[in-house]
DNA sequence: GTTGAAATTAGTACGAA
DNA sequence: TTCGTACTAATTTCAAC
């Protein structure tokens, strides 16, 4: 049901963000490393795994919360052990001027796992895990064609979730860190016929204001 | 890095299922419910938002554990916060035979956060979390594009991340749980023009069980 | 499956470096 | 800020019911 923080394309630290928020040092990175792959470990045992003390650890551990890096805690459920084995992804075409209204119908749908909007064909992404597959159709041509906002739908199955990290963190080392090189020295380097990158739709900076 | 649980499409405690499991009851499910809105929650405040003594919860928790059905405990990032600020979608298509290079590639991937294997025109979704625009760009170009199972990638930004529910759980009373009416039922009732399903294409099942 | 009591551990508050 | 310590409160474990 929470509605998460904005994640624009042009984001990450630039002027404009919403709440100054507590620059993240590298201690600070390493207690995140580690609350993501246990986020039950008490903090003293924190502390000792990241090497400050106990006093400190509680101090970092508060201050991250009330920042908002830390978003919150949960559990990880095994959705097949749930009763819930089917996952799908459903592509949404959106009618302009009416993203409010979407958004106000996806939070009554208990079955979104996951909403996100995207460029390229479609305007958004929704995530459903439910029992079977016909629950599957009953949410596509039931709930979400009765919603006016939407336009159209691609539905595809999730056959298998090969990989799911709790969160991704800078610090895992990533080869696409602020490259040196820049993208346009890269393109000699590789077969680039095969990619594609699909940019959003005319007028869909629009909609995205419209909320 | 996990591997999770195999999602198949026809799943959701059909025979032929890996492990027995325990059978969960309300009670177990509430516990799911409490855990996954609250992951550091002690075991004793579980107890009693559950309605147990704290001997049972913690008999009920330790079985969720061992079960699987609690995968695992995370603490929620923001990823902007963390430095992250772009989030994209992958669609790959693999070739086939190759699975399992495409996974073990994916494995070296820390940026990637999520890859879920699909119906549909494309084979795969990964979805990676990166600093820059450019940074996506050297994923795509650089690392995806060397792996010879990957034939082709289109590669979305996500604009927004409208929702995103720690889990879902059958007990958020779905509109869609295992349904009266069947699908033929319920096909008068709304314009199916605008709704598309998107099976799988062909030699999908063959490379399924690669690997 | 529950209660209660002991041992352990967590969380807080402080002064000192 | 961070650390170390001491103090208080809470949790977990384990026993008997």
């Amino acid at each position: 049901m929470s509605e998460i923080s904005r994640n624009g394309v042009g984001g990450g630290g630039q002027p404009g963000r919403i709440g100054i928020g507590l620059e993240l040092d590298d201690i600070h990175m390493k207690i995140l490393e580690v609350l993501r792959e246990n986020g039950r470990i008490s903090v003293a045992a924190l502390a000792e795994r990241v090497g400050i003390s106990r006093a400190s650890a509680y101090t970092r551990f508060e201050a991250l919360r009330a920042d908002g890096a830390i978003k919150r805690f949960t559990a990880e459920i095994d959705h097949v052990r749930a009763g819930l084995g089917i996952t799908a992804l459903i592509f949404v075409t959106v009618r302009q001027q009416m993203w409010k209204q979407f958004r106000a119908e996806l939070a009554r749908m208990p079955e979104v796992e996951y909403c996100a909007i995207t460029t390229g064909q479609h305007d958004a992404m929704i995530q459903v895990r439910v029992s079977d597959v016909a629950a599957v159709h009953t949410m596509v041509t039931e709930r979400l064609a009765n919603i006016p906002a939407v336009k159209a739908t691609e539905t595809v199955f999730i056959l298998d979730e090969v990989l799911r990290r709790p969160y991704v963190l800078p610090s895992d080392g990533q080869q696409s860190r602020p490259a040196r090189r820049t993208a346009q020295e890269t393109q000699g380097d590789v077969p680039l016929g095969k990619m594609r990158f699909v940019g959003a739709a005319e007028g869909r900076a629009a909609l995205q204001k419209e909320d």
